[in-house]
DNA sequence: CCAGTTTGTTGCCAATCCCAACATATTACC
DNA sequence: GGTAATATGTTGGGATTGGCAACAAACTGG
């Protein structure tokens, strides 16, 4: 019920599996590219081009992709077509928030065709969450095609292997077989997984990590800071599945707990709440946040963004000697804290992480805007697809 | 001139690359066995019978394995060969230290066959160290077939792409290319690496780390703490190869610098020199050391120790949140304090880090001895050829 | 309209793995 | 001690798949 790790131990290769490696390549670079020429799926896989011809064929024949007319490119030759993704090849994809619930129809390429948001009178429970989810799913089912599955973005602990909710302090959920109940409400194959952690999977593939091998990417919301983790080339998921949790690290020796009973976190001392307080505001969105911050002349507010930079500091700090990231990607109000005042995080970096880790270390603000858990969850939702094409249908 | 990165954008695969995989397979698992019957790498493999027989004999042809008589086994059925390496496959390995230099010759399997240390007045610099390890080589020679390469475990920061290392603190080393000189001193090729991360490799294949995918091995040496990370099965380089780097993690607000530069660090309050001046010793091996700790009843030295442990505790919890590891595996005098208070770090790592990625960690010991760098450093020089047997020879 | 260039298309070839049938070596049982 | 049962090596044939080369098609540029 979810993306599967690399084996432990190799195994062998029979003959199929090569096609189905080549079918998986081709397949994902449409989708990461949202359409590209067959001339160019030949360059980029180093395969034959007679072999890419049987390959899109196959994928066309799937329903996974189509081929359009070449665009006029004014160079010399015979144009080649170009392969996209076929807009019948949809999933749901979902996020429950304390105050709100999101579900979109995705399609290959990471396109939303449609987003709906589901106002919550308060946090709901997962029997509320499965109704309203599957509610939605039916309304949009008769504008769209049939999906091919769900992926959920959660705001808390998910163990991999069967989407079950372990914690998601926020929702005040605990041990909550989500991805089950989902599937079993809907019919359709569910995966969950962390939000953040699908929020760099989604900033990998689309947004500011593309092309990079190792990177961060932190968020920090309403509701905390949360973290994952690009390295190697591939979704850093840990053990159970629960990587990525900057957000309870250690940076004081206060001794009271963050909502999920870790003492001295980091998730105590960087919060938007406190920043939104310093600036006299009820509340703001993302935008009105950063517009305020930047503005700000109060000696109050500098000295408390000062203070949260320091803490992220220290994050990133351990962030870079620990994991020796090409980038670190920030979202929600931390990449309004570092623009708020420019240069100050990295300043701090370059003053506290190892030199020669920090060579190549850039911090960049995310680049998806406010659907990028909704990719993220989309991403989780066509992985099988992803991996093995000829799998599905 | 090291170990590839997986490729950021997967790329088609040839015919041919379906061999080299299998083959790569095969030899990897004879490699980590040490010695395996054809029947049982026609199970492990899934690949067919008569596949692994043509497999294994392209490997015997090639001289990397040989076949030997099946053991007695008291199971019905046709015995089957035991495949074991090739003893004339050998790599040379290295591990320049502030006092001494040792050189191995190592087989496939992971066996040491000849282990030579040769003491150093004072810290070599890298001219030194070069002349040493040539003539070390050479002595060597005489004795061992010709070996296929060489790989350098340095205590310090090397940058992957090409062995050049970075940073080696306690060898007043900066921007020296080791390898280079020695590939050109010697005429192999050669590959250096951060000696914890190949720790940590050698612990993953032969060691405490057989079989897991996420695991954490943290040693504490006369230098200082180095860590390795091994996630999702494979060894965690980060993008210039520095990543693991634990002991810089920041622990308190204290504003000295570590040898490194970074303030606050772990390394500063966790060390071998407090623990053995609070034993009240001058100097004393790994062992002579835990005897001590383990027998002593003094209160000072259980206040250090804890002192020390709840420090560990704290670079433990950061990784457990960051990582969500199967086991932790320590090191050097980090085990003999874990044995010093049984179940004191089990406690504080209970205490803080999060409660769900705790369920499966195991804090546990090394399991190979004072040869763990020598193996890992050969485990750096053996990776072209398990990745590829066909390109050798 | 023709030369040059690039790319799709087609038919054939080679590599490699699977399969099935047979051979062989061991244990189990009478 | 001989025979059945079992597991595994060995051998020859078959199917899948990617590469290659020759040809066709579609575009640019003069």
């Amino acid at each position: 019920m979810n993306a599967e790790h690399p084996p432990a131990l190799p195994v062998g290769r029979g003959r199929d599996s090569l096609r189905r490696h080549n079918l998986a390549t081709v397949l994902e670079r449409v989708h990461h590219s949202g359409g590209v020429s067959r001339s160019r799926l030949t360059g980029a896989t180093g395969l034959n081009r007679s072999t890419i011809a049987a390959l899109v064929t196959e994928l066309v024949v799937r329903g996974l992709v189509e081929e359009v007319d070449p665009v006029t490119t004014n160079q010399v030759g015979r144009p080649s077509p170009i392969v996209r993704p076929d807009p019948r090849t949809v999933v749901i994809a979902v996020n429950p928030e304390v105050d709100a619930i999101s579900v979109a129809v995705v399609g290959l390429g990471g396109v939303v065709r449609e987003r709906v948001r589901r106002p919550m009178d308060a946090a709901p429970d997962v029997a509320q969450a499965v109704a309203v989810i599957t509610q939605t799913v039916d309304e949009l089912a008769g504008r769209h095609p049939a999906p091919l599955g769900m992926g959920i973005a959660v705001p808390g602990l998910v163990r991999a292997a069967d989407g079950l909710v372990r914690l998601a302090p926020h929702l005040g959920w605990r041990d909550e077989p989500l991805a089950a109940r989902l599937s079993r409400a809907t019919g359709l194959p569910v995966a969950a997984a962390n939000d953040a952690g699908l929020g760099a999977a989604a900033e990998h593939v689309f947004g500011a990590g593309r092309g990079l091998t190792d990177f961060v990417y932190l968020n920090g919301g309403a509701s905390g800071i949360g973290g994952g983790i690009i390295a190697g080339g591939v979704p850093l998921r840990g053990a159970g599945g629960y990587a990525g949790e900057f957000g309870h690290t250690l940076v004081t020796a206060r001794g009271d707990r963050d909502r999920a009973g870790a003492p001295g976190s980091v998730e105590l001392e960087l919060t938007r709440a406190t920043l939104l307080r310093a600036l006299g505001l009820d509340d703001a969105d993302a935008d009105g946040l950063e517009r305020a911050l930047v503005a700000s002349e109060s000696a109050d507010v500098a000295a408390e963004v000062d203070r949260q930079l320091a803490f992220l500091g220290v994050v990133l700090r351990n962030a870079v000697d620990i994991l020796n990231p090409q980038r670190i990607v920030l979202g929600g109000f931390l990449a309004s804290l570092d623009a708020a005042v420019p240069g100050r995080l990295d300043a701090l970096l370059r003053e506290q992480a190892l030199a020669v880790s920090l060579d190549e270390v850039r911090v960049v603000r995310a680049e998806l805007g406010s659907d990028i858990l909704l990719i993220g969850a989309a991403e989780l939702a066509f992985a099988g697809l992803l991996a093995d094409p000829a799998s599905v249908r």
